[in-house]
DNA sequence: AATGCGGGGCG
DNA sequence: CGCCCAGCATT
């Protein structure tokens, strides 16, 4: 099948009117592909007329304060893109007013990636290199019923090569803009008009009716919050307090001070009022002392644990109190390790 | 290889 | 509520 042929065939009946589609000014292509970034068409255009209209050159662009390029920016979101427009603005006009004019030195542009570097040069300069943004990661994966997970290096690459191969090096720019009208408009991430789709008989996905599982992206664990209040003791002799955690959890069977597992920061009266704290201390006098006011993060694959280390010197023996010397020939987690060489000063 | 960075629309 | 959107920079 001719894909790119049936493809720009869809696009000319279907497109939409779009600003940006009306000129081959690569500043205006650029602005427009920037306010794009992760942004949808109906929210990005207000501010693409806004800024054509007080910008309507790059040497404007460069000469505005900073502040006022952020006042129009308001609202949109993911502000590190004004900044990065700006002072790319700024590297062009130092740069002699010569606007980049192919992929690879529009790639040094400040804020421009992969994705907008191929899109400027396709649609302004007409370069033959393929733009890969999330509508083609999603028409692609359809279509060839590609499951490769499309946020890995593996993916990124594999679906760049496709969309090399499928591009029409005669007219890569209506084929990029093709491409993704009909991400947009069509093969939409939820309820795709499937029924009406060009491509229907050769999509692998809607033959083999996995076109809701595609594409595939690794979901990154939400990583859950934990704040653990250790109870670090010393007795007279020197001693410390460790327990071993069961071999259910992670950490399992590693060494670590008991803990008192909250919601947040504790005050001294709630860590010595908690029932942790009580069966560590007991009946003993003792005198207690946060070791760090502000918590120790320590980072997980699924956990941020916000630990706080009390300080507690007993004014007598503890049963199962062990020497420090002990404590370090134990195994423990990197958080409980790092602090014992903080505190212990030992190597 | 992971994370932070926004605001809005949709099912 | 979770997912996604014409992604990029930083670590």
């Amino acid at each position: 099948m001719n894909f790119s042929r049936q493809l720009v065939d869809w696009y000319i009946v279907n497109k939409r009117v779009l600003p940006w589609r009306d000129t081959e000014n690569p500043y205006f292509i650029w602005l427009s592909e920037v306010i794009l970034q992760q942004t949808r068409v109906q929210q990005g255009l207000p501010y693409y007329q806004s800024f054509v209209k007080t910008y309507p050159t790059v040497e404007k662009l460069a000469a505005a304060p900073q502040d006022e390029v952020l006042k129009l920016w308001q609202g949109l979101g993911y502000y590190s893109r004004a900044r990065n427009l700006q002072a790319a603005a700024l590297q062009i006009v130092e740069d002699d007013l010569k606007f980049p004019d192919n992929y690879k030195d529009l790639l040094r542009l400040k804020g421009v990636g992969d994705y907008t570097a191929a899109a400027i040069a396709s649609f302004a300069f007409h370069e033959v290199v393929p733009v890969v943004d999330g509508n083609v990661y999603r028409v692609l994966s359809r279509l060839y019923g590609i499951s490769t997970p499309i946020n890995v290096p593996a993916g990124v690459k594999q679906f760049k090569e496709l969309a090399t191969k499928l591009l029409n090096k005669k007219e890569p720019a209506t084929h990029n803009q093709a491409i993704m009208e009909f991400g947009a408009l069509q093969c939409t991430p939820k309820n795709p008009d499937c029924s009406s789709c060009p491509f229907k008989l050769d999509c692998v996905a809607f033959q083999e009716d996995t076109v809701r599982d595609l594409p595939v992206k690794l979901k990154k664990a939400k990583v859950k919050s934990l704040y653990h209040h250790y109870v670090v003791v010393q007795t007279p002799s020197g001693k410390t307090i460790m327990n071993q955690r069961d071999n259910s959890n992670i950490w399992a069977g590693l060494f670590e001070f008991p803990y008192i597992e909250a919601n947040g920061s504790l005050l001294s009266s709630e860590v010595i009022g908690h029932d942790v704290f009580k069966e560590v201390v007991g009946k003993s006098r003792f005198r207690e002392s946060v070791y760090n006011q502000q918590p120790i993060i320590h980072k997980l694959s699924h956990r941020k644990i916000h630990a706080y280390f009390w300080v507690v010197k007993v004014e007598e023996e503890l049963e199962t109190a062990v020497l420090v010397e002990e404590a370090f020939q134990k195994p423990v987690s990197v958080l409980i390790e790092r602090f014992m060489k903080k505190f212990w000063q030992r190597n």
